[in-house]
RNA sequence: GGGGAGUUAGUUCAGCUGGUUAGAACGCCGGCCUGUCACGCCGGAGGUCACGGGUUCAAGUCCCGUACUCCUCGCCA
């Protein structure tokens, strides 16, 4: 038997063909006289009939079938007459079997093989073989599949290369933390995965291939989260002689043409650009959904102006120990009942909050339950009422205290509330895909556990030039050319134009307190490139599997990558990480110090 | 690493205030059935109540611990 069609291909068109068709049993229906199975295949289902009038043999063997059983079979394609099932793409016609293959019997199932998940996520990890059967999945990596090639396609067509680099690479300190790979053959020395092959493709430009792309693993040992898992893959390019502009054009160009063959949708470019500083003040965070409002109204200087005066000492300490006030308005036509503001501020302190104070706007602008209003003077109350926009109805929430928690909070809240509230446009309903760019980002990042300044991306992203004087003076105020792509509040990529000047790229390190003689030992091999004529370069990367997510509308990373980790990092189905015998672990030169229990 | 939720038949779940032999549906096994598409009907098998302690005359149920899964915060240049 050789195949000649697939399950989601027959129509009325075909009736009277001889076909051919293999899957899997996704339904049976015995009546004895006359058996239905319903075969499946990634491409759809159809109708096969077995009585004993077409071919008493295959129809003898029908009985025998089970769910999942896999198998093959032949007959001829018939109208389904007065019996159509509109439900079904197949559903006015059968066919109807005169031979039957069974290629393989299938155990009684773990789970339903069904469009709707039943069961918890733990069995479907470990059988997923068998969740993989599920449309869904199905449609899923067929869609991934699809972004993969658009993806070549379209980067080769704009005349980039692909080309290919090391998993296994130099431990550099810094940034995510990297699995290590111990050295049979050097004892004592080990490789580190590669959490992206940044280093490798600035290389590359120096290297004079002034076009490079790669979809590629990377790897990562930080929490797996919905969005992240330990490996992942991205679209990792990089192109010479650029600005951040030319980058922009070449990623807006490719998400333009993968969300118009894929989804069919027109996504309009230039896509927005948002300065930093702006979308934090304005979002929380550098990752804003655009899809809705509920915009953060920063308070501090308001406090801080009228000092201990304003009649509020939280406020007033907030501000004193050089903390934040921010808040947010939500208007009287989303006014939250009692309970659920109690479970409003159940879910700030979940994200670390201390609590979520309120203020309720009365008819002349005082404020009532809140354990603001006591103390507050009113010159702070009328100032922060017109800060914020707020009429009378409407309800204020506060953040104050350390800076990076305040922000974490507010921009937690105003996505919840906004799920709450139904403000998000599903995809789909009506949906929008708001992409943009969040742009000027500063270099450094006041690091409190160690008392200095940090890189805020890494060590070799581009300055703006006009910042390069406060290099020494006041880094913090140095912004740099990097740049996030963010699509519905979600980081899809993120890359800079990099430093391709030995003489600001020390600058940079000494601002960092890193000696030369320390990064020397880390990146010698990249500032020894950059001194023979590295052009100035600049790219960026984008996260696949989250491109993906979003693009079908996915719940979780989880769902768009065929064999996925659990929290933990582990593999249900094989079983990784697992033990191994202690021989090899001797021919690694590694021993294993158990942590103490408990 | 912190906080929260969960774990009962192959699967999804129920199981009250601790009390006789832990139930239902689907699936599985056997039988009947020629127009079903969640086919129907009759019968049957199937349980270390995640694991380990404890309280009690008595624990699926209460307490403590462990494992695993999920959610969330930290972390993720």
């Amino acid at each position: 038997m050789k195949r000649t069609h697939n399950c989601g291909q027959l129509t009325a068109a075909d009736v009277g063909k001889q076909v051919v068709l293999f899957g899997w049993v996704q339904n049976r229906r015995d009546h004895g006289g006359a058996v239905f199975i319903d075969l499946r295949d990634r491409e759809g289902l159809t109708q096969v009939v077995f009585e004993p009038d077409i071919d008493a043999e295959a129809h003898g063997q029908a009985g025998a079938l089970r769910l999942e059983f896999c198998i093959g079979i032949q007959g001829t394609v018939a109208s389904r007459g007065a019996n159509i099932n509109p439900k079904m793409k197949t559903g006015e016609i059968e066919v109807r079997a005169t031979a039957l293959t069974i290629f393989n019997r299938s155990e009684p199932v773990p789970f339903p093989i069904e469009d709707a998940v039943d069961t918890t996520e733990e069995k479907r990890l470990a059988f997923r073989y068998l969740d993989l059967r599920r449309r869904p999945l199905q449609a899923m990596l067929t869609q991934r599949s699809r972004v993969n090639t658009l993806t070549r396609q379209y980067l080769v067509d704009t005349g980039f290369l692909e080309l290919e680099t090391p998993f296994l690479g130099r431990y550099t300190p810094g940034g995510a933390r990297n699995f290590l790979v111990p050295s049979r053959t050097n004892p004592g020395k080990f490789y580190a995965l590669a959490e992206s092959p940044q280093l490798y493709k600035q290389l590359f430009m120096v290297g004079g291939f002034d076009r490079y792309f790669q979809i590629v693993k990377c790897f990562r040992d930080e929490g797996v989260r919905v969005d992240r898992q330990p490996e992942f893959t991205q679209v990792d390019l990089e192109m010479s002689f650029v600005a951040q502009e030319d980058v922009f054009g070449v990623v807006e160009g490719l998400l333009q043409k993968v969300w118009k063959e894929v989804l069919g949708v027109e996504v309009k470019t230039p896509f927005r650009r948002l300065p930093f500083d702006e979308s934090m003040r304005r979002f929380g965070n550098d990752k804003p959904d655009m899809r809705f409002g509920l915009e953060h109204v920063e308070l501090t200087q308001l406090v801080k102006a009228r000092g201990p005066d304003g009649g509020v000492p939280m406020l007033w300490e907030a501000v004193e120990q050089g903390g934040m006030v921010k808040a947010m308005v939500l208007p009287a036509a989303q006014a939250l009942s009692r309970a659920e503001s109690d479970k409003l501020e159940e879910f700030a302190k979940g994200s670390g909050a201390r609590g979520l104070a309120r203020a309720k706007l009365g008819e002349s602008g005082e404020w009532t339950q809140s354990p603001l209003s006591k103390t507050i003077s009113a010159e702070l109350r009328v100032a922060i009422n017109q800060a914020c926009g707020a009429k009378p109805g409407d309800l204020l929430l506060f953040q104050f205290g350390r800076e990076a928690l305040v922000q974490t909070v507010m921009a937690n809240l105003r996505v919840h509330l906004a799920k709450k509230l139904g403000l998000i446009p599903e995809v789909g309903s009506g949906g929008r895909w708001e992409f943009l760019w969040v742009v000027d980002p500063p270099l450094f990042e006041w690091d409190e556990e160690s008392r200095r300044w940090v890189a805020a991306h890494h060590a070799f992203t581009r300055p703006h030039d006009e910042d390069l004087p406060f290099l020494k003076t006041e880094p913090g105020r140095v912004k740099c050319h990097r740049y996030d792509v963010v699509l519905n509040g979600f980081e899809i990529g993120g890359g800079s134009i990099r430093l391709h000047d030995p003489k600001v790229q020390s600058e940079v390190f000494s601002a960092l307190g890193i000696p030369e003689a320390e990064a020397r030992e880390k990146f010698g091999f990249l500032l020894d490139a950059l001194k023979f004529g590295a052009p100035p370069h600049g790219g960026i990367a984008l996260g696949m599997d989250r491109l993906v997510m979003l693009a079908t509308g996915a719940d979780s990373l989880r769902d768009v990558i065929p064999f996925p980790k659990t929290k933990t990092g582990a593999d249900l189905m094989t079983g990784a990480p697992g033990d191994v015998d202690p021989s090899q672990l001797e021919e690694l030169h590694v021993r294993i110090v158990h942590p103490p229990k408990g």
